[in-house]
DNA sequence: CAACAATCTTACAGAAACTTTACAGTTCTA
DNA sequence: TAGAACTGTAAAGTTTCTGTAAGATTGTTG
C-alpha cells in the first residue's frame, strides 16, 4: 500500500485531504508543522508527501530542502497562494506538482495518482505474490525472489490465464516458442521449480494427461 | 535541443507559447487542429506535447488516444474549460498535466521544463553516492570517484531507472544510441567497471539473459 | 606525432540456466 | 486391481551466459 505524508496545519483541510486518500486506498499520515514533518520522514518511508508552503515552524519550501538532501520523495505543493513566484519556486526546486487551494478533491487525487501509480497496469497480483512487469521483480510479501527467465514466463504466463488448463504443447508453444510437438519433460521440471520457489505447490494443479493450470483463489 | 509540439487554434495563445520556449532553447513546432497535429506526429519524433483540448477537427482527446496507440509522448493539456470532468479525463487518460487558460506563460514553462528536463533535479543520491549533475562530478561519502564517460551515463541510466530491469539493447539505445541488435560485450564490460569503481557489486543485479537492474534500497 | 586515456574486442574460465535421464510414486483404465 | 501411462523429483549432462583480464583499436591532447 502506498504511503503518503500530508502535511497542512488547516485541520479541515487535512482531514478533507485524508479522508479522500483513504477513500482510494492510500495509507496517509498527517503532520501540522515543519518541524513534526521531519521527524515523521527521518522514521518513515513514503512514496509522496503533500505539502502545504504557509505552515508553522519550517515552512514548506524549508522542508522540501531538507528532504531533498536525502532520498528524493515526490512532493506535490499545496498553497493558498497563487502568486507566480511561489508557484516558480516550487515546481522547479523539486516539487512534482502545485494545486492552489482551494482545490476540487478528486483533482487532487488525479494528480497524485499521476505521480504515485506510475505502473499500476504493470503489477499483478496472486495471493501474497506480487509480479512487476517493468522491473522483472517478483516478491513474496516483501521478499524478493530470483526467479530464472524461463520460470518468469512460465509464471507469467500461468497468472495470466489463472483458473485455465494450459496444455503442455500451449506452454511449450507460449514460453519456449516451439510450436512442434515434441516430447519433453522440460515443461513439468520448470513447474516444479516454481512451484518451490513461490510456495505454490497446491496452487498449480496437474491436469493429467493435458498439462496445468494455477487455480483462482 | 529538446523539440515539443503545440497544438492549439488560437493564433496569439499559440505563438505566445511559441516564443515562450524558443527563448529557454526548445525547438517547437505547430499545429492548429487535430488532423494537422497527428500528421505532424507521424513524421516527427517529439520529447513532449502541448495539446489544446477545444480544437478543430479531432480535440485534444482523440489526439491523446491516437498518441497513446504507438509511441508514448508526454503531454501537458491546456484548456480554457476549468470543469472538473475534463480535467479528470486528461490527468486519467495519460496527461501528464493540465494547465488551464489564462495561464503565466513561466508556469508553463515552470511545468514544460519538470516534464522534459530529467536533469532538473541536479542531484541523485544512492546510498553513499551522491551524483552531481551539472559538475559531473561522483562522490563515494566525500571522496571524488573518476568515473569514463561512458560509465558515467551508464550508472546515470540505471539510478535514473533504480528498480528497474534494463535490457542490453535499451542500454545500448539509450547509453550509446545504437538503435541495431548488434551483439556486444561491450555493456558487460563497462557494468564491471561501474561495479568496480564505485562499489555496488551486489546492488547492481545480473538478470540472466536479459541486462542489469539497480537494485531499490 | 607521441603519449596517454578511453573504449571495444576477444578469449577463456566459471557460473548459471536449461535439458535430459532415471526412477519412484501416482493416477488412470480396462 | 494390475498393468500402463503419467507425473514428481533429484541428479547428471549439456548448453548458454557472464565475469574478468588482457590486448587491440580508437580518440584526445599537448
Amino acid at each position: 500500500m502506498k504511503k503518503i505524508l500530508v502535511v497542512e496545519d488547516e485541520k479541515n483541510i487535512a482531514s478533507l485531504i485524508t479522508e479522500t486518500l483513504n477513500l482510494r486506498g492510500y495509507d496517509v499520515k498527517n503532520a501540522f508543522d515543519g518541524e513534526e514533518a521531519l521527524q515523521i520522514i527521518e522514521k518513515q518511508e513514503f512514496d509522496l508527501i503533500i505539502l502545504d508552503i504557509m505552515i508553522p515552524k519550517i515552512d514548506g519550501f524549508g522542508v522540501m530542502e531538507e528532504v531533498n538532501k536525502n532520498k528524493k520523495i515526490p512532493i506535490i505543493f499545496l498553497s493558498a497562494k497563487n502568486d507566480i513566484s511561489s508557484k516558480l519556486k516550487g515546481l522547479s526546486e523539486g516539487g512534482q506538482d502545485y494545486i492552489t487551494k482551494p482545490f476540487e478533491p478528486l483533482e487532487l487525487l488525479a494528480r497524485v495518482k499521476l505521480r504515485i501509480d506510475k505502473d499500476l497496469d504493470k503489477i499483478y497480483k496472486y495471493k501474497d505474490i506480487t509480479v512487476n512487469i517493468e522491473e522483472r521483480t517478483i516478491y513474496i510479501g516483501s521478499n524478493q525472489i530470483d526467479l530464472t527467465l524461463k520460470e518468469y514466463e512460465l509464471f507469467l504466463l500461468l497468472l495470466r490465464n489463472v483458473g485455465i488448463a494450459l496444455s503442455r504443447d500451449t506452454i511449450l508453444n507460449e514460453v519456449w516458442g516451439i510450436d512442434e510437438d515434441i516430447q519433453t519433460r522440460t515443461v513439468d521440471y520448470h513447474i516444479q521449480q516454481v512451484r518451490k520457489k513461490l510456495n505454490i505447490k497446491n496452487e498449480i494443479s496437474t491436469i493429467n494427461k493435458i498439462g496445468y493450470r494455477l487455480e483462482k483463489y
